[in-house]
DNA sequence: TGATTTCCAAATGTCAGACTTTTAATTGTC
DNA sequence: GACAATTAAAAGTCTGACATTTGGAAATCA
């Protein structure tokens, strides 16, 4: 392996990078598997420890899995729709996160996207998708359930929705703006929410998707959008309500 | 830092996860500086080399930045648009190309997402977007252009129509659709695709973008997917009339 | 012969310790 | 006060050792 070191950049980082062009580029396929970590060693002239930096960040990525044991080592891992959905989620809870970014924005972001799947989804939709969301809109009327309960029940709805879609790709793209929102946006309007509300148009929703309506869809997650910004703006009058009553005092 | 180690799984894996667990809920904040290497290696009682392992996985995810000398050390990383459209498209590259999803799946959830931005575009639009976009059709009506400059101009060109949204959060959403997507249709029509269609759409969806018709440009999209599918479909017909003539012989 | 056990070699996982390089604060000098 | 030398802390790298896992080969036995 040609390997030109620059010396401002860790070797571990280089070396990482020169393996996951291979792999991205189809150099290296699917199940193959890498040299053994003292002939990484060797071929890049660097210590062990440097290749197994190297090969650490590879498997953060998913890139590789490795084995111990004779006839083990490091091989190209299959990239897998739940390894990429589980890095997306990641990424985009922590994009979130960190940058203050508008409610309306993350909200606006969130429905655009689900809404362009509704038609396919009314399409398409398949017993086993209808069935979900049946079952989860019950779980949300039951009693004791925590908020917690309420939102990965209600996270679980609409990834049912996408998933009737029939599109697997879509799915996965709309993973980063349902699992990674809406408990962003749980936590923000759990206070002021109708649980009712929701319910209510959870059903007008499924009765859209069951009746192969996609413009009903469309309007119902237009009205939950909507409902959505209501309540966050709610939330944080009120907030700024008690911000200046403390302020006065 | 509470640790109980499982033996199954390694312990940088395991110290990973730890330190991942509390960067995501917020216990440890953007900017704030881990303990050092020596520190977290008698912290969690292991080796200096089993903590590097585990903080090269943390920096792979781009969770972290290092400093090397005196007051440096590990800091919690705020992950910016460009590092998670980057990760992003990386993911979406490599799940595309190690599972065998149908050009017409692809395809299909590109132009979906993408026309979910349209509407949008054609309200907000800047400027500087349209100047984007018209830059870029005439640079694809240029000659000597090469089968990838126009791939990454065709890029550029849908990238600054969903910017033209001017919701950060759906362009980076939209970064995996486009940018992963468009090479790999790209590499699979080409030989078939003829660009003066493609320019007389583009210049359609610019054409309705600027007059701020979402219709219109909901519209051409429709006809960009139409026109990609068929030139897919062509290609492989093409290719099996090839295979057929082959086994004759 | 065939099944079972034992052993071995190759590989990753982990550790300890040394040395190098970078970097910023401190100290010393003019 | 400005500039240069010193220093200490921290990550980066290397070496060498040992532990553990694991599949195959060899040896043993029925």
């Amino acid at each position: 392996m040609k390997f030109d070191p620059d010396p401002s950049i860790d070797l571990s980082t280089q070396i990482a990078g020169e393996i996951r062009d291979m792999i991205v580029s189809g150099t290296l396929i699917v199940d193959e598997r890498l040299p053994s970590e003292a002939d990484l060693a060797e071929q890049f002239d660097v210590s062990r420890s440097t290749i197994r930096e190297a090969l650490k960040r590879l498997a953060a990525q998913s890139l590789i899995r490795t084995q111990r044991g004779a006839f083990g080592g490091a091989f190209v891992r299959k990239l897998s729709y739940d390894d990429a959905r589980a890095q997306l989620v990641t990424t985009s809870t922590l994009l979130l996160g960190m940058n203050d970014i508008s409610f309306d924005t993350a909200c606006e972001a969130r429905f655009t996207l689900e809404r362009a799947c509704a038609a396919l989804a009314a399409e398409r939709r398949a017993a086993e998708h209808l069935e979900v969301m049946r079952q989860e809109i019950t779980r949300q009327g039951g009693d004791g359930l925590t908020d917690e309960d309420f939102c990965a029940s209600d996270v679980t709805f609409h990834s049912a929705l996408v998933d009737a879609a029939q599109n697997p790709v879509l799915s996965y793209q709309l993973a980063g703006a349902i699992e990674a929102m809406q408990p962003l946006m749980n936590m923000i309007t759990f206070t002021a929410r109708s649980r009712a509300e929701i319910i209510a148009i959870h059903t007008d929703l499924l009765t859209a998707i069951e009746n192969g309506d996609g413009s009903a869809a469309t309007s119902g997650l237009e009205r939950l959008e909507a409902y959505t910004k209501s309540l966050a703006h709610t939330v944080m009058a009120e907030k700024q309500r008690k911000r200046a009553l403390d302020a006065a005092e």
